[in-house]
DNA sequence: TATGAATGAGCGTTCATTCAT
DNA sequence: CATGAATGAACGCTCATTCAT
């Protein structure tokens, strides 16, 4: 465990395989194209890592544990702004969201690893956690919400949390392939109102308000 | 006159391949794990199958056919009930939508092994082929309820669409990992409500409201 | 060893397994691609040949058994020549070897097979079969053309039946590559001025005659 | 710093290959053969061959080399000896066959794997690029020859050639199979005599010559 | 008998990992 | 420590041969 000689070592190894993970996924990847594109030996590879695959551990794990604390800081900042008016609130998902969004599109190549599963099933399990995770804060962020009485009473909040998570993790998923990073204020302004305000126009709205009362109604028969 | 071909030859072998694929992925699966399972000899396999990932394709494909006609017969179901009343489109979506489910759900191993892309960097295209396929279907019913009037007429189609078909996305993949099939037809009736209605409560959507109107206010000055 | 139903079968695969043989070799050569080429059943072939090995050693035997009473035969009319003049002898020679490499050129496709080793190490011996038995004929002759006073006094048997036969050896394995079948005739004639007379000119032969002289005298000394 | 490259590696390998393919033929010999009797892992065969193939063609390439620089250099040694006196001409062709027949003997082992293709139909051509390449020497020798009056001028260069270089051909394969060596120089001057004088005795001569004396007349005629 | 589907031993090659220097 | 040569287990695929029909 003493620190290498050559600090920047495990650096290169991390960036190579992370690139190389990435064009072959981890199966077909082979230490051999790590090394050579970090120009390093293939012992230096094993001194640093385990096996191929505590390689590939190390950069999710790291990635993650770096995103957790952006979202951590993000939601730091919410302490003001939820005490403060709707709008603000408003304002301060958005800008939260555009932050860890920004994360990810600065970390997509280790998004992509990660959503890809390494390329092996024995990963698989990163997506699911990749996903639960966001949900979880989605889902803490709606009961408070239901709370103050910004969301409706009746939301299905582990309903709403999958349709949320799951829209940003498709953004996500965009993301990772993008060449050019997109308007991310505009993405999550416009996913926003959609979510908030949802599809139906007035004639629906009419409709489904009328099946609600309904089933008030036969609830009070 | 010969032996004639065993017939469920490659049904076993088709099964087997799927089950070692899903525990394994497309790399760690051996095919002789597969021709073990199927008790079928390694021969018999590559008198099928030109190689391993032949096979997989071909569980994939013979998959995505039939899902593709499974979506194909239930939106032909659309013809009467779109020209109905709203309540009898939206009955028609959500029944068109739990057939789709179920489908998914009796097919749930094939599902992850491609939205798992085969454990295979390979094939990791399939998640988006799978993705984009429903999102495109998406669309077009949007477009067709926006020009009907059902959907507000500012709806960002391409957003909608996203959000809409990564909901179904996500709860195709809770159904691949589940145990016991859910309540599809709660499960899409609250989605579906979700979807059309959005999260938002009374007063936000009076704030909503209001910046339309200054929207539409900046507009007209 | 009941006659098999159809008495093509074996020949037609006797065909296809030389035409086979000599594309690809014995070993690369595959029972399937004979099979295919004769228009017959895989079974087929098992029916009149122990084993691929079993079909090379029958066709190339079926030739070695044709090639000798093809030489017999030509054998058998030096009797009357024998006795008439040097002339008429020299003419049945080249008579006789006209017809071996017509017989030859005829087979070309089995005495590359057979030179060729068949492709595979197993079967090189029959290079030297087939060459052996040649150089025994040709001593034969030789032996007789010495006692018949036709050939010199000094012949070394040995290696003028080397030389004579790898000539036509290599004649012969011009001939299996050929798509035209040169004037036999011609290259007989050509081969037996040469192999009588030798190379040299007047002034070599008066060293090669001094040496002799020299030789003979130091032996008396 | 790292292990170095084990310099016999190679060596090794390229000796037990020789061996292995000389005793089983390309085809049938297992690459496990040649590692076990070279005492190296597998591994090690795949550090210095891209294929079992292409060692093999590394052991005849290798050897088609040094035949050539062998021959060069023995040619060069004609130089004085052409503008002499016949005898020494004669004295220098047989010690370059000498040295040449040395060679082969000292390689008995490849010029086997090379006559006899490897076993293998794919380098079959070698047989005749071997063979090819000796005929091309002598004709240029026969040519200077014919030219320097050494040789009958009515010389038919081409089959002369061919005699030649098949009986040294034939001499080769011969060597390739012996335990001991024979004695090359006896061997080489009763070729030689052989050669230059044929094997017509002086009352076949006679004949030859009237022939000769009948097509001139015929000609004139 | 004739067929060709089925079998499974066998082998070439790869590549993660080790280790002598 | 650093190197990269050496190792050898592992696995995809082939194809001669068998055998049920």
């Amino acid at each position: 465990m003493s620190r290498p000689a050559d600090p920047h070592a495990k650096i290169d190894l991390l960036q190579a395989a992370e690139a190389v993970f990435l064009e072959h996924g981890l199966d077909k990847a082979r230490v051999e194209d790590i090394t050579a594109a970090a120009g390093r030996s293939k012992g230096a590879f094993y001194l640093h890592f385990e096996s191929k695959e505590d390689a590939f551990r190390q950069i999710v794990e790291s990635f993650l544990a770096r995103l957790q604390s952006c979202v951590d800081s993000s939601l730091k900042d919410f302490g003001g702004a939820i005490a403060g008016d709707v709008g603000a609130f408003l304002e301060q998902c958005r800008r939260s969201d555009v932050e860890i969004l920004e994360f990810v599109w600065q970390n997509r190549g280790v998004v992509r690893l990660m959503l890809e599963g390494g390329g092996s099933a024995q990963f698989g399990y990163l997506i699911d956690e990749f996903a639960e995770r966001s949900r979880q804060n989605t889902k803490r962020l709606l009961r408070w919400g239901v709370v103050e009485g910004l969301y409706r009473r009746d939301l299905d909040v582990e309903m709403a949390s999958l349709v949320i998570s799951s829209a940003y993790d498709r953004v996500a998923r965009d993301l990772m392939r993008r060449e050019r990073k997109p308007d991310l204020e505009r993405v999550v302004a416009e996913l926003q109102k959609l979510l908030l305000g949802g599809v139906a126009g007035a004639a629906l709205h009419e409709v489904i308000d009328s099946k609600v009362k309904n089933k008030v109604r036969s609830k009070r028969a």
